[in-house]
DNA sequence: CTGTTAGCGCATTCAA
DNA sequence: TTGAATGCGCTAACAG
C-alpha cells in the first residue's frame, strides 16, 4: 500500500495525503477527513525507508557495544533505547564481541547515512578508531571513555576509585591487595588502577607488587589473580576492579580457607544486579550504566538535532554501596 | 559520495559502477579496475537506504524484546546478533518494557519494509497480537512462546519442570513448594506449573495449596511469596520457576533462621551467569538462551530467503545442573 | 488550498 | 560490454 493508493482511494493527490500524514501544509477540512478515513481503513503506513531516502535521515542510531550479552552493555542500552523511544528512533545493536576490526566496520557501514548518529561503547579507542572516527560526517558519542574532540559520557573512575580505596582505609586496612585489568583499557585499566595507587600514596602506604595482579574482566580471572596475590602477600582488604572480579577473589579466598569479610575483606565496583544478594553482600561502588545510556543517547540526539557543540564531556555519578564484606578492623 | 561521483572520476557510468559493485554483468577487466580504484581512493560506500528502497529489502531484521536490560534478553540478542552478522544482517532493538501496546505498535512499525523480517520474544501472545501479526507480510519468528500457525523457538518447560520436580522427589523430599508466576505467560506460569503439578501427581504427592505461591519475576516476589509458604506449611524443598526467585527464596530463608539446603533445599530454572556463585550455588535447569537467540535468527533469514515453511515448532533443550542448593535427604 | 513535477541514490531494464 | 533511462515511495518546490 503506497501513498498514491491511499491517493487514489480518497480522490486526492499523493501530495494532499502526504501533507495530511505530516500535518504540514494547508489541507481543507473535508479532504483531509478522506484521507484521514482512508489510511484508518486501510491500516496505512509509510514506507520508512522511501522516507529516509528523501528526507537523508533514517531516524535511526547505532549503538556499538563490546558484548550485549554483559550486564553493563545492556543496561546502557536499555538506556539509549528508552530515551530513543521518547524521541522517535529506532536503534541498532552492533555487538562487536570486543574486536576491533568489528568495530572500525561498523563505524564505517553505520555511518553511510543509514544511521543519523552513533554511541560507542569504549573499552580500547585506538588510533585506528580515531583515524575512521574523524572522516565521520555523524555525530558519534564514546560511552566510557574519554577522547578528546569528542562528545564522550564518562564514569568518574579516578575518583571512584581513590573513595573506594580511602573508604578501605577509613575502616582500618593497610595492606590492600589489587586487582585490575589490562591498561588498553584506559577508563578500568588505567584509572581505577591510578585511584588506588595515587590514594595509598596520600596516606603514605604501599602499593607493592605482591600486592597488585592484572588480568581479564571475567570471574575466572578474579579467582585466578587473588590466588596469586596470597601467593606473595597477606591483604587485609582487596580491591577488584569490578564486580564480577570481586566475585571471583571471593571464591578463590573461600577455596584457600578464608573467611570474607571476617579474615580478608574484598570490595568491587559497578554494584551489578545481585552484588547484594552475594554472600557476602558486596560492598561496592554503584554505577549508573543506564543513566549513561540515557545521558549518551540524550546527547547524539542534541547533535543530531539541534547542531550542538561536539566534544563535550559528561561525567556520571557514582555511590558507595556500603554492604557486608568489608571488616572495621 | 555517490555512485555518479565515482563514475565521474573512473571516466564510466553509475551502471558501471554498479555492475562492480555487486559483481554482475559484464565489464570490461580495465574498467572494473579503474573503478575498483576510485572506490578504494575515497573509502566510497554506497547508501545503504537507497539500495533498500531500490532492491524492497533492508537487510535488517527486527528484536522485540520485553526487557533489554534482563540476562535471558541480552543471552538471546547475542544468539541473534551472532548469527545476523555472519548473515550480513543489522539488528534493530525494540524494548517494550513487558508494555503490551509498545509491542503492537513495534509489530506494525517495524514491518513497513523497514525490516526484513521480526523475532519476537514473547511472553503473552495476546489475540490483538494475532490480529497484527496475521497482516504482517514479513516472516516472523515468536522465541519463548508456542504459538500456532507461527514458526516458534520454544524452551521445553513442560519436561524440565516435571524433571526438575522429579529431581527432588529422587532426593526424597515429598513437601516441594512451589514459587510461580502469572498464567498470562503460557510458557513459565501454565508450563512450568503443569511439570510440577503432574509429577507430584504421578508420584501420588500432593501439591496443596499452602505450598504453592504465585507472584511477579523479580527477586523481590522470591522473597516475599517464600515467606508466603513459609506462613502456611512446612516444605523441605522449593522450586522456583526462574532462578530470580529462587534466589529471593533463598534470602527470605536465611532472614527467618533456616539453613539452605541443610533445612529447606531450593531450585530454579535458568542458569543464569551466576548461579554457581551463589552461596549455595544454585540447582537449576540450564537454557541455552544464546542458543534460542541463534535458531530464531536462522528461522526468520530461512523463511526471508528460502521461502522456508511457516510454523515450525522447534524446541530446544535443558540440562540439570546439579549444585549445593539440595539435600538428599 | 491542491496537483504536477522532480529528485533522493541505487540497480535494472533496454538499446546500442 | 557499456550507457541512458526508469522507477522504488516519498516529500518539497512550484504552479495554478
Amino acid at each position: 500500500m503506497r501513498i498514491k493508493d491511499i491517493a487514489k482511494l480518497a480522490g486526492v493527490s499523493p501530495a494532499t495525503v502526504s501533507r495530511v500524514m505530516n500535518n504540514n501544509g494547508y489541507v481543507k477540512e473535508d479532504k483531509r477527513k478522506a484521507v484521514l478515513e482512508v489510511i484508518e481503513a486501510v491500516d496505512y503506513q509509510p514506507n520508512e525507508i522511501a522516507k529516509s531516502l528523501k528526507s537523508q535521515k533514517s531516524r535511526m542510531i547505532g549503538v556499538i557495544v563490546p558484548k550485549i550479552s554483559t550486564e553493563t552493555a545492556s543496561r546502557v542500552v536499555a538506556g539509549v533505547t528508552h530515551v530513543a523511544k521518547t524521541a522517535g528512533y529506532q536503534v541498532l545493536i552492533a555487538n562487536t564481541n570486543l574486536d576491533i576490526e568489528e568495530e572500525i566496520k561498523y563505524l564505517k557501514f553505520l555511518s553511510n547515512k543509514s544511521v543519523d548518529g552513533i554511541i560507542m561503547m569504549g573499552t580500547e579507542v585506538t588510533d585506528r578508531h580515531l583515524e575512521v572516527m574523524n572522516k565521520l560526517t555523524i555525530p558519534i558519542v564514546i560511552l566510557g571513555q574519554k577522547v578528546s574532540g569528542y562528545t564522550s559520557i564518562i564514569h568518574n573512575d579516578y575518583d571512584a576509585s581513590y573513595q573506594m580505596t580511602e573508604y578501605l582505609i577509613n575502616q582500618g586496612h593497610k595492606a590492600i591487595g589489587f586487582i585490575g585489568v589490562d591498561e588498553k583499557d584506559y577508563a578500568v585499566g588505567v584509572l581505577r588502577k591510578k585511584g588506588y595507587l595515587d590514594c595509598l600514596s596520600d596516606y603514605n602506604l604501599n602499593g607493592s607488587d605482591g600486592l597488585i595482579a592484572i588480568g581479564d574482566f571475567d570471574i575466572d580471572t578474579g579467582f585466578k589473580m587473588m590466588k596469586k596475590i596470597l601467593a606473595k602477600s597477606q591483604p587485609t582488604a582487596v580491591f577488584a576492579v569490578t564486580d564480577h572480579l570481586a566475585i571471583g577473589a571471593i571464591h578463590a579466598l573461600l577455596d584457600q580457607g578464608y573467611r570474607v569479610p571476617e579474615d580478608i575483606s574484598v570490595v568491587g565496583i559497578g554494584d551489578i544486579k545481585l552484588a547484594e544478594y552475594l554472600n557476602p553482600p558486596l560492598t561496592t561502588m554503584h554505577y549508573t550504566f543506564k543513566t549513561s545510556g540515557q545521558m549518551a543517547a540524550e546527547a547524539v540526539f542534541d547533535l543530531i538535532e539541534n547542531n550542538a557543540h561536539k566534544g563535550e564531556q559528561l561525567m556520571t555519578s557514582f555511590q558507595l554501596k556500603e554492604r557486608r564484606s568489608v571488616k572495621h578492623l
